[in-house]
DNA sequence: TATGAATGAGTCTTCATTCAT
DNA sequence: CATGAATGAAGACTCATTCAT
């Protein structure tokens, strides 16, 4: 059972190849997903860029379709993952800093995975029925996250009266549609995280407090 | 040169049963796409929706990419056509009308064509090159408009200090993702159009205008 | 019964009107036909051609097949017919004068359908088993007359002992390269029907003949 | 650096095995084009011949087209490198020697490709105009090749006075439909290829010589 | 008789997946 | 484990022929 015997420690290097070359492969998909598409992207495409023969991509994915799954699971999850409940405390400032870190984060997470972000946002639509239900069920928990955010801050009197759902998809939108535009469009980057974290904060919560005298960005 | 010239009067009625099949094969189309999405979407397909043969299909449609470009075309010169340029004059109510005017005849539009506006949404990404490249240009001419109305806001002392370029990826994307889950989702529709557009309304300007006091919903 | 009977009368016109649409749609496939190939043309040129709807061609032919080889055919049968069993008679001169008028009238057939031969030349061959075999049959007919004509030569004395049968093969197949050529290649033609014929003769004969000394071309 | 190298080895087999699958598809397309004419085989009939499936043609080939091109390529560049140019050299009998030495060579050729012959006399016209326009250039070369000798032949005095391009198409014409037929009869083969050969050069000298004396034929 | 819209069998080609070596 | 040749289902498109008007 200890790492000294030798029969394990084989098994373990031998897993840990394994596992290296599936990050090779995973690393060669996102590449291609991200520039092609799912559609254009051929195995051939990925083989290629990996390096690797056809066999050996089905000995580590059992198909083409899988391995794109698993790219948008592994995003989906750290997006997910990076966002913390907003803990209900007594002052504003407090839930303001917790919604600007939430922001920050996974504007972090989605400018530290261009190529995944871009296949996320572009591409991972209308694949098929099942994936589109993952990814709806997604989306709602991020939608629901907000929801709930907006309806706390209405509860606490933060938030204007508004029509929570609808505005959970305004805010979700509008930081997708510009997280992509970013991604995609060569000249629209160069702004620093600072920036288009700030005016995320002022677009929307410029428009959600009800009290207008709050100063979001500092 | 009546109408009742037998000739002409055939003639009339044939580019007449010719129109009314080219819609009825673009209706099955759009019913098909918007339900299983392009590349899901079999040309079998839309003949079985239609209830064709193969080759009728052929006689009014060179090819699946030709009739689905044709309905995004539409699409976009549809809204395109619905949006009046804001007009500048001199007092604040009047711009603010119009930018309502200019949701309402868009969210219009949208909820009209509900399985078009489901394809421009959610498929028309990533087909390839050569379209993305169309679609690029038709929202850069809408992030183009909403930039040039923001800065001529700023100009006029109306908006607050932004990036407008930014802002104007907010904006629409708020609008269009908002709108895809509104067609998408069947419990989530309900919403009566004047609800929509005043949501739409109030989360942006609320955000975008420097004097807080404005209250842009009646 | 007789002609002015006004039924009658109307029957043949009718038929007249029947026969001269036939030869249009005929003449006008005949051109399709020798420019683009069988294969490469399709109905819709001929019908193109001929200015008629598609129903009209399927009034008058069958198939296209068919009428490719109704051409044929007439191409076949004006070659056959103008060709002249050669008269036995006692002295030389008589029978190269025979051979010399059915060259001669061969070639004139070949050069004043220019398309038709063309066709039959370069297009009536592995369309498929059943044409090949009309074809077939159409030159091994003349090929018999070719080599009952050198063994006639021969019993006479006229003609070098040969294999008969290869000689036929040599004979056709100069005339017919050469008609094609000449046909085919706008600056292989500009010769006058009198040396073409004359070469053929000088070719052919001068090859054929025991005795040398016999000048066959005037 | 030894073939006995593993990896050498396996590489070099395998390659062995590639060009032999690819062998037998070519074998497999030229019987069914031989058989029944590009445009009558489908991709289905070579795949049933060959023995393989769909997907396999297309990795070795990447159209039925470009199968067609390369049996037709090997079979011209077979017979335009077995044809040596005349060698002007002083005496008759040597240029003879090589006139029947090229004849004989492209015989051979012929005959021992019984199926690509069948396929370049009567199925290499009227596919399209880019292999007509290939097939064209071939055939010229070969009208020159015989164009020049008959030219020279007549400045030494050997060749009678006449329109040597029509000659040549007469020389060649000859030719192929000769081998066409003794190909496709199968009562007309038997003739061994001696006898073939100097009925052509008889055929053929005996009609181009100046001097009927010469005797070509021992 | 003439029309031309409709038909659907037939073909080529692609590409994700399998499997013998 | 790795390989890459082989597979064949699936899909787009053509075009000769039919038939209702």
């Amino acid at each position: 059972m200890t790492a000294d015997n030798p029969h394990d420690g084989r098994k373990v290097r031998a897993e840990e190849r394994r596992n290296k070359r599936r990050e090779e492969i995973l690393s060669a998909a996102r590449k291609v997903f991200s520039i092609k598409g799912y559609h254009a992207s051929s195995v051939a495409d990925i083989l290629a860029e990996a390096g690797i023969a056809r066999g050996t991509f089905y000995l580590y994915f059992p198909s083409k379709r899988t391995i794109f799954d698993e790219l948008l699971e592994g995003m989906v999850s750290q997006i997910t993952g990076c966002v913390r409940r907003i803990d209900v405390g007594p002052n504003t400032a407090h839930h303001l800093e917790q919604m600007f870190d939430n922001i920050q984060a996974v504007v972090d997470v989605l400018e530290g995975n261009r190529e995944l972000t871009i296949i996320l946002l572009r591409e991972a639509v209308g694949l098929d029925a099942d994936f589109d239900q993952k990814l709806n069920a997604f989306y709602y928990r991020l939608y629901d996250m907000v929801e709930r955010a907006l309806s706390l801050g209405q509860t606490m009197g933060l938030v204007r009266p508004c029509n929570t759902r609808l505005v959970s998809y305004f805010v979700l939108g509008s930081v997708k549609e510009m997280m992509l535009q970013l991604l995609t469009d060569d000249h629209a980057s160069g702004l620093d995280r600072e920036t288009i974290v700030r005016e995320i904060m002022d677009y929307n919560l410029r428009g959600l407090f009800r009290d207008p005298t709050v100063e979001p960005s500092a």
